[in-house]
DNA sequence: TATTGTTATACTCTATAACTATA
DNA sequence: TATAGTTATAGAGTATAACAATA
């Protein structure tokens, strides 16, 4: 079949491709690609998932305590937890201590549909650590937790 | 000092940070944090950095083939190459063969610029792959890259 | 009929500021 | 005064559909 677009034969991408930045950015797209494909029945995205199951593994957990542990911000969780009242996965109860806290809990529901999350959550999680021996893959994940460290005070003026 | 927050003392994050997709979401974003600042001075994000270096490796490349290398939607690379030209950086001319194309091509100022946003990336990759021994930062490369081939058809209904 | 580039649009994610009620 | 949660809002980034000009 004849070529019809008027792409270049050859494409130089100047070095992106050996940095970690690009590489990083491209794998994380292309996992979260296939994390929401594989969860597209339970339809949880990554960071939905991750606070429901936050809820699940902690019951009564303020929303404070879901944004210092995942990094977002307090506002924007408000609408992530009305989504799971609304659909009757979780409820904010009066926190026994402080007034001005809730008790995130999940229902039996939003157990259940934890519990098939988790599952479909492992089988992703299986299938991206299928493509490496299981002694680099403990590697890489040791790797990516010493780039999360990293902070951006430490770049040069 | 007294503890304020009413944060549980520990919170289980129910194997998340054993997860590759989880802690590759995290070190992106600290990288892509690290990266902005060290960019801050040239007003490049990693998105426009590769548009920017991908013209100056490929002069006269037209759009479809940037978006085809980068991934990116050639109604969102609109906005980019209108904004290089706003701030002098860059130029559509007309293609030689292709009466719909655009061939690309930075100006004196662009390739000026570009040449100090390299130096600066090259100075943010550099503290990032400080961290690891140099076999260990390849790995790291050839990892991601593995993981960047995998497709979103590949999960199992 | 297909592709290039463009416009318009919408949806998500993220970020900031201001407010309330509690501490 | 500081924190928990909420609201409103704004900015990116990303997605689709439709169009004109060209192949």
């Amino acid at each position: 079949m004849a070529k019809k677009t008027i792409s270049k034969p050859t494409v130089s991408l100047g070095g992106l491709d050996d940095q970690i930045g690009y590489v990083l950015r491209r794998a994380q797209i292309a996992a979260f690609l296939h994390f929401n494909e594989c969860l597209r029945g339970v339809k949880l995205t990554p960071g939905k998932f991750s606070v429901l199951l936050l809820i699940g593994e902690n019951p009564g957990i303020p929303q404070a305590a879901i944004c210092d542990c995942l990094g977002i911000l307090k506002s924007n969780l408000v609408a992530v937890v009305d989504e799971f009242e609304r659909r009757g996965l979780a409820e904010r109860h009066a926190h026994g201590r402080d007034g001005r806290a809730n008790e995130l809990h999940l229902t039996a529901k939003g157990r259940a549909l934890l519990r098939r999350a988790v599952a479909l959550s492992n089988a992703h999680e299986a299938q991206l650590s299928a493509r490496f021996r299981k002694a680099d893959r403990n590697k890489l994940i040791s790797m990516l937790k010493t780039l999360s460290l990293i902070d951006a005070g430490t770049s040069k003026p």
